[in-house]
DNA sequence: CTAGCGGTTCCGCAGATGCAGCCCGGTGTG
DNA sequence: CACACCGGGCTGCATCTGCGGAACCGCTAG
């Protein structure tokens, strides 16, 4: 088991959030390295996906590169639920919803209310990876 | 200080990513509610804008929608760093860069790499929130 | 008061994306 | 073995999005 993750075009197409279509158009436009299996399908190597997905995330999104720096993901509050000492924070980031638990305390002094630009702000040491059931093959 | 957040139109297009023509053209077609001022220029309610994100994110993502379950990030690891007992692992979830601090015994045994498909999972209570120096005024 | 600057409106254009249609190959079931 | 089903390749088309240009408005500095 060596362990090279790979994709096919649906699978890659899903993971960047894009039609099969637009993938297949990056890889004949070169922008995006991939092979050909036996059948004449594309195959994208884990690494390279890895490699393109990191490019285009920084690029484009200089909110997005102001919050690469640690674990900073800016959005837009989509709901507030206050309680008598607790309080529930939704924020849309990108394609993401995070649900912050506070103080009801703290949702008052930061004036946090449907509609205000937020930041959701996770130490690194509380982030937990799971791994993923799916999809890509060692080969 | 009612606190009602408005965006002016640039403000609204940097949010949700997309150029100022754009959401122009999305308020045209009735698909964001949106005022004008006294100037003629295009004023958007931060309450109507909460609610297009959140419509826009659930609809098109069904991964977005098993995520935002409870804090889910799935996204496509992007580094692997192995120190003697620790270990970084950089993951790219949509336009964001989650870090991950673990030990490095987890990352082996998730045989996690580069290129791997994964999910950021954050407990809710340690998602810290900042309130954006910003824009929308209170009217 | 005037000039400059930044943001917005409206227009038109070029490139990128998504979708439908059609054919092919692999897989599973009766 | 025959059949249906699914995913992929390829083509063409309709749409969406971003960009540049020209004019307008409001704010600020001189």
């Amino acid at each position: 088991m060596l362990g090279v993750t790979v994709f096919r075009i649906g699978e890659a197409a899903e993971l960047l959030g894009v039609s099969a279509d637009t993938v297949r158009r990056w890889i004949d436009a070169g922008r995006l390295p991939a092979g050909r299996d036996e059948a004449g399908h594309r195959v994208v190597d884990g690494a390279e996906l890895a490699a393109f997905v990191r490019a285009a995330g920084n690029d484009p999104d200089e909110r997005a590169d102001a919050s690469s720096a640690r674990n900073r993901l800016r959005g837009i509050v989509t709901a507030v639920v206050k309680d008598t000492v607790m309080a529930q924070v939704d924020i849309q980031c990108g394609p993401f919803r995070v649900v912050s638990l506070m103080s009801r305390e703290a949702v008052d002094e930061l004036d946090l209310r449907v509609g205000s630009v937020a930041v959701a702000v996770i130490k690194s040491t509380t982030v937990v990876v799971e791994r993923v059931p799916s999809k890509g093959r060692t080969s």
